[in-house]
DNA sequence: GATGAATGAGCCTTCATTCAT
DNA sequence: GATGAATGAAGGCTCATTCAT
């Protein structure tokens, strides 16, 4: 029967649409942001009309809310990989933890979400609320746990967990913005691991415990 | 009566002029980015008509530029002098510093201008290499200048420099990005006072020469 | 009842558009030059939004180059091919050239390209540039390319070519600008064909092979 | 009586500064043609505020009509010079004509005035008929009358005299065109002496009085 | 369902012109 | 009279969105 009939011009295509179309759209918001963003060229690289799009996202909007969730999704995934629990101390446990951030998502691909979340959450409260209550809020925990269970254990100083854990984390979303804002411009080239390692070192020398530091 | 005074159609201010434009101007690129600013508005804003801003800035980049150098570039220069004037060893000396950003900048609503160059470096690369040449240069100079000091007089021990300074900024433009992006999901309220001491605890003791301690 | 039916706000006319667009340029262009010209007349005249200009042509110089294009070199490679074709003589050869140009262009609308071409090339070097070696040099190479055959078979005296071929275009151009600048203030009415008899006259035989002339 | 009336605005017109600012604005509708003269471009280089020229002329319209009609004054009086008569045959006088137009006006930035007005007096009928009345027609008169005396002393042959004068002018007026409009794009450097002998030597040879030619 | 074609609203920038001093 | 300062009206171009097929 098949035979028969005249080979249409596009094909229905409804089922895996939606996700090559957020595919698509992902790459062009992270390398743009979102007023630069051009539905054209998301249309092109999913290889439709631009009119197509608007079959199944209302306008530039909601579609740039489905990309975020969508990604976010598949982040989170990722980042829930780092979590199996290690029988080591809680200094290699960090070392461990902010590295694997480092290769999974700082320096790959990925790195452009957290990016593509900082430069436009303020002008997006609901994907700022979004990745703040189920990414950012994970991460801490994280970071804390760690943190609280080597003061427990003596490994690190007494130091106050509800505050320093950005600071153990900021280096890292740091490095995120710098390759995607101003790494062209440096005319060194940037070196992700001794970056992390200077963090490191200082970050384990500030977390030590140790005799007696008096206030500066 | 004053009813019969023609009321003038315009105002001739050249002295006040420029700061207005630039007080408006700064309003306006914080409360929606870079791209998102319209020369209408900030003209509405200052009162003037759109032409007029283009008597006193060439286009939208150079009112951007200086904005920025009149907002940010000041203040920079300004620590920078007080830099050498003051008798103090290095750790106060950086505490300092990042204390007085802190408080001219991060608590400010001068913050969003690194929380919108962050955004939107990637789409206008004039904006991020200004910024970086004129504004990040500085900073990290200013910060490699202390650590490099304080390295030398035995305050601070050996660190990588070149790398490290950025481990000392990064909490600071975090608490810039968290300021703008998810303070308001937050509910514990934003305290950058602890966050910073938080910070300079972990810092101190990290620069700190110390005996000894092992790498992990 | 036709009034029923509602009158789609617009027509999908991708075949005859092109057409439709020079030709609505083309008249616009001629009557107003070319920086005069406003891409908003244009398309009223086209009868469409000015972005659909831009669906078309990529900007105002790419419209006029292939308003040109459409309405000369079209021409002139016409010409250039029925030159081959045709058993004549150089003489018969050269004046069915200019004649054709006088029917076709100068006596034409289409005389307002050169014209303004004319006018506005100091101002629109890319037009200028266009315009020399896309129409001029077409052009000159058929001019020259008759004189020297006509030199070669004898039909004409050993002229310097290369300077000559302007003074054989020159009054046809001539007529061009007359007729658009002051036609209107001349008392008598302007009669081409004894304008470019008198030319052909005096060129003819001023390049006619003959005995002996001496220099002036 | 004058020494007690105040002095009348028309008075101080005659002073210096028109005639400064005509120079200025000569210079600048030259360079770039009317539409693209920009009056802040005229009062830069007349050394006055923009505003200065609402002063003297009403518009930029007024402006350049007063530009030409003292520029063309200057110009005819120049030309007016080599109308003296001399006792030559009527070959060596119109060769002395063209030569003579060729460096007073052609090759000197004379030029820029019939150029100007060439691209601009279709828009500016005013100006047209005044260069149409007063130019033209002494040139006209010019050629004519030389034509006219060399066909009655059997020097010419017996021409359309009132049709043929454009083509006696016609390549002197293109290359002024030529200069201001394409030389810039042609490779090889601009001749006018080889241009000007190559249409003399055609000219001559086609206005001299011979045996017999047949067809054209 | 898919898309090529079309558009309206808007932005940055320019400039002749006018006002206030 | 002279001018620095200001502006209104455009113009070229872009792009999210919608329609006709």
């Amino acid at each position: 029967m098949s035979a028969v009939l005249p080979s249409p011009r596009w094909q229905r295509r409804a089922e895996a649409r939606p996700q090559e179309l957020l595919e698509a759209a992902l790459a062009v918001f992270v390398e743009r942001g979102y007023a630069a963003t051009r539905l054209d060229e998301v249309a092109r690289r999913a290889g439709v009309a631009k009119a197509t799009l608007y079959l199944y996202y209302a306008n530039k909007l909601e579609l740039f809310k489905a990309v975020v969730r969508h990604a976010l999704i598949a982040g989170l995934d990722e980042a829930a990989l780092g979590q199996v629990e290690m029988p080591e101390g809680s200094r290699a446990r960090l070392s461990r933890l902010l590295r694997l951030f480092g290769q999974r998502v700082a320096c790959s691909p990925l790195s452009g979400i957290p990016k593509l979340v900082m430069a436009e959450a303020g002008n997006f409260p609901e994907v700022a609320r979004f990745y703040h209550d189920e990414v950012i809020r994970r991460g801490r925990d994280l970071v804390t746990g760690i943190l609280r269970r080597g003061i427990e254990t003596g490994e690190f100083r007494a130091i106050d967990v509800d505050h320093a854990w950005r600071a153990v984390i900021a280096p890292l979303l740091l490095a995120i913005i710098w390759k995607h804002s101003f790494q062209a411009f440096d005319p060194e080239p940037w070196d992700f691991e001794r970056h992390l390692e200077a963090h490191l070192d200082l970050l384990f020398n500030g977390l030590a415990a140790a005799p007696d530091k008096t206030e500066g």
